[in-house]
DNA sequence: TATATTTATGCAAACGTTTGTGTGTCGGTG
DNA sequence: CACCGACACACAAACGTTTGCATAAATATA
């Protein structure tokens, strides 16, 4: 165990009596270093454990090799996955990531914002809060040049990249295997239909149906995107249809798992009676019994396109912030409760 | 929305005609620069987003404000809430995170340190991979006055500040509650013997059986850590077994559902015939029917354990690096697979 | 041999801060 | 009036790098 306090190329330079310039180029594997040189450096820097201090050289160079993450909220399996799917596309780039959750408060992404321009970032990658109505902090962020990217929870009003998850798709897919495998009663358990996501999901599902000619009654969309709703409205919507629904299409994998449960209580056999189909695959989709058929959102898919967007527009210097969609593709996780 | 590039003191100096020292005291607020001079800075700086260079101040002060975290993987429910519990922590110190996933490889950890200490975080924060099983890089960074905190899978050659939940208590409450609501043959479904947490729940099993003098037989305990392995295993030992179990405690919430689901397919009623209790009250445990009863991990309250114990290091400035196991506490979770 | 070219290195400025010390101008005290 | 202590500010060094430019030695060219 060496030396204890850091070893600089200061050190180096006067221990080695050379001057602290080549240093630094013959740790770079400078050609205009002598072979032998370079070696001589090189050998004792690794003999002394030498760490290069990235604050002093993000400070020279101006360029800190570190991108600003926001999630949500980590504790969500499909932000986890978006997250992990950066990590991996930013270790491979040599790239750090500064974390930080805005636990859906509008302060906090603020606050974060702010720290990341501080921790001066390459660039951000970002969803928004459920809270957040303005969005000043990232229009400042743009008008310093840090290069912006939202995902999932894109922002209408900054036009920048920003990558979703092909809702539409996802949803049309799912109802159209329903029809295939010969559903005609489809419910579609929708969440706030204000949100864009549901917007999509419910287009997916109306297009689905009309392309197969199948008649849309207004009882068959309902607003239900919670476990427990499910288990309070799904008996009687059941119960009371005047015909009686042969699959339900839910809005997530909690929502499908509370309609499952519906069933069985009401001995209804799935998915010989009734078929159900979720959206996420999550843990969930995975820990029901028959498993769930759901749609999968492929977070780290997501996570990945949005880091290599930032890096295109951090490496393409200064390209206009174009308004560009990148949409990840959703797949069919055809799994037991669905035939 | 006014300047384009960056505002330095630098810049606010020369326009306001002062000198730069000034406008660093102004905007601390030292009481030396006049009431006067400070509103001006800092109105100045307000009017012009005058935002301080972290990297700048980190480099003339050493001092980064900066953790490095290293979670095995974020795509997993227990280490997702670890990290909200630390980014929690640390964001009420004013802390900023890096954080990075070893995705269990050695290889992926040992680079982490290393990008960790040329970033000059102020200390670390990590959960050993599965791989790892040689400690030099560890090693390093102690020599290096680096603190680190170990959470959940702490490193036996390394003294140092760890924290663990308390998987003993957490195993013999459950034990002690199953045999309270009339169990006696109560199956243990363990993972891999050789772990720490495998051994303490063991003994948190066998403690509980013996003070409530039941016997165990060798084959009440099981290796068995899967969804899958529980499906195929325990048909097989509900049939065989000399005395039919009536109850099972699994080490996880994955392995408990699977018992739970070969409980429904025997028609055996859950939990009036058999008791089923899970560990780590993940996703799952809210997914199946009836709910899971299971084991709380507070995976926030180990984050933020680990935080305030590393922070503790930091500010009592080189503290000698003690070996103390900070515990945190499990709590039962009785939902519908007990009495 | 004188000049041009290459090769290997050193010098010093710069990145944006913080901070110890120096300095000029006050008001007050003796 | 001379002196002293506040007061409010300026100077400059330092943190650990990178990098344009100068320079010295060695080699090639004429």
């Amino acid at each position: 165990m060496p030396s204890k306090s850091k070893v600089t190329i200061k050190d180096i330079a006067r221990e080695l009596g050379i001057s602290i310039s080549t240093v630094s180029r013959a740790l770079r594997d400078n050609p205009d270093i002598s072979l032998k040189t370079r070696e001589m450096v090189k050998n004792y820097a690794r003999l002394h454990h030498y760490k290069p201090n990235a604050l002093a050289m993000n400070l020279r160079t101006s360029h800190s090799m570190t991108i600003g993450v926001i999630i949500p909220q980590f504790v969500h399996h499909f932000f986890s996955c978006v997250l992990s799917g950066i990590e991996q596309a930013a270790k491979a780039e040599n790239y750090s990531l500064l974390v930080a959750q805005s636990n859906e408060k509008y302060e906090d992404e603020r606050r974060i914002i702010q720290s990341f321009e501080a921790a001066q970032v390459c660039g951000v990658i970002t969803s928004l809060a459920k809270e957040t109505k303005t969005y000043d902090h990232y229009k400042e962020l743009i008008a310093n040049d840090i290069p912006l990217v939202f995902y999932d929870r894109i922002c209408p009003e900054i036009s920048t990249e920003r990558v979703v998850v092909d809702d539409y798709a996802g949803s049309f897919t799912a109802v159209e295997y329903l029809i295939q495998t010969g559903c005609k009663r489809i419910y579609f358990y929708s969440s706030n239909p204000k949100l864009e996501i549901s917007k999509n999901r419910r287009n997916g599902y109306l297009d689905a149906m009309k392309r197969y000619h199948i008649p849309v009654s207004d009882d068959m969309i309902q607003i239900c995107d919670t476990r427990e709703q499910a288990l309070a409205m799904t008996p009687n919507i059941i119960e009371n249809a005047s015909q009686r629904p042969d699959a339900f299409f839910a809005v997530n994998d909690e929502t499908a798992s509370g309609v499952l449960r519906v069933c069985k209580q009401m001995k209804i056999k799935v998915p010989d009676e009734i078929s159900i189909c979720g959206f996420t695959d999550g843990e969930v989709a995975m820990s029901t019994d028959p498993k769930l058929t759901t749609v999968g959102q492929n977070g780290e898919e997501v996570g990945k396109a949005a880091f290599h967007l930032l890096m295109h527009r951090i490496n393409s210097d200064e390209a206009p912030p174009q308004v560009r969609n990148h949409i990840v593709r959703t797949n069919l996780i055809v799994r037991g409760t669905t035939k």
